[in-house]
DNA sequence: GACACATTACGAACGCATTCGTAAAAAAGC
DNA sequence: GCTTTTTTACGAATGCGTTCGTAATGTGTC
């Protein structure tokens, strides 16, 4: 029972380009850079290689047998999002989220919806401890 | 009018010293060695070479007068936090909050107070939309 | 003051992320 | 089939963060 290892924290580049991907769904090297091309300035053949080495890293798959190919993230958004917030969890709020999520939700501004889906979940883990 | 230009973002071994000198107050190269060291391995010039570039980057200040010399964080621990958690909502949750604060709470456990530190953030949140 | 020790400064090396030029391979157009 | 265009692969350069060795400076001790 070998787990496969999960894949390496993406960098700044790479989280870039899975949001592409998450986004829009599997794209070509082609698709992903009409994207963040102009967003970005960023040439082809560059996207094209963080691609080739996300794919390495086991941070994307891709079909070879479709030309152009097709690539698609390896792991779904919020398993990587948990990721990146443990990290900076760990990092900077010392391992402790309620200053974290303070900050957040000072920062920008949030819709009923999220605060009301916020609320739920605080129930949730208030009702549970 | 001219406001002092904040100062970048802290890199990941900058954040570590400052995490320090947040707890422990104005400190020494060698009383933030005392934690980083042992905890990291790294070399006591290494700390002092991070901690002369922050100087230089604006992130720490620091006494010369006195010998050892004595550092400080030029920005409040809140701030900077703020802006570390900005980073991430723009790079990784397209900025929107919601998402990251639903993340950060379910990652890893909160005490009782700091839910309901963070009900009152909401019940204030919402009361003024 | 001379010596030992602590502190500070400087320079350089190393690895990693990012970038793109160029060339090879494949597909499309005629 | 041959040419043109697209796609893919490869190699290398650049810049930044991190690390430390070594030298210079300062401080305390006898």
């Amino acid at each position: 029972m070998t787990r496969p290892t999960p894949p390496p924290m993406p960098t700044e580049a790479e989280v870039a380009i899975l949001e592409v991907l998450w986004d829009k769904g599997r794209s070509t090297v082609r698709q992903v850079h009409e994207v963040l091309g102009p967003r970005t300035g960023v040439g082809l053949t560059t996207v094209l290689k963080l691609m080739q080495i996300m794919v390495t890293k086991g941070l994307l798959e891709r079909d070879t047998e479709v030309r152009p190919q097709v690539f698609w993230p390896a792991q779904a958004q919020r398993q990587t999002q948990k990721r990146l917030v443990r990290d900076l969890l760990d990092k900077a709020f010392s391992g402790s989220p309620g200053e974290l999520v303070l900050q957040a939700l000072s920062v920008r501004r949030s819709t009923p919806e999220e605060l009301a889906e916020i609320r739920r979940l605080l129930d949730d883990l208030e009702a549970r401890s």
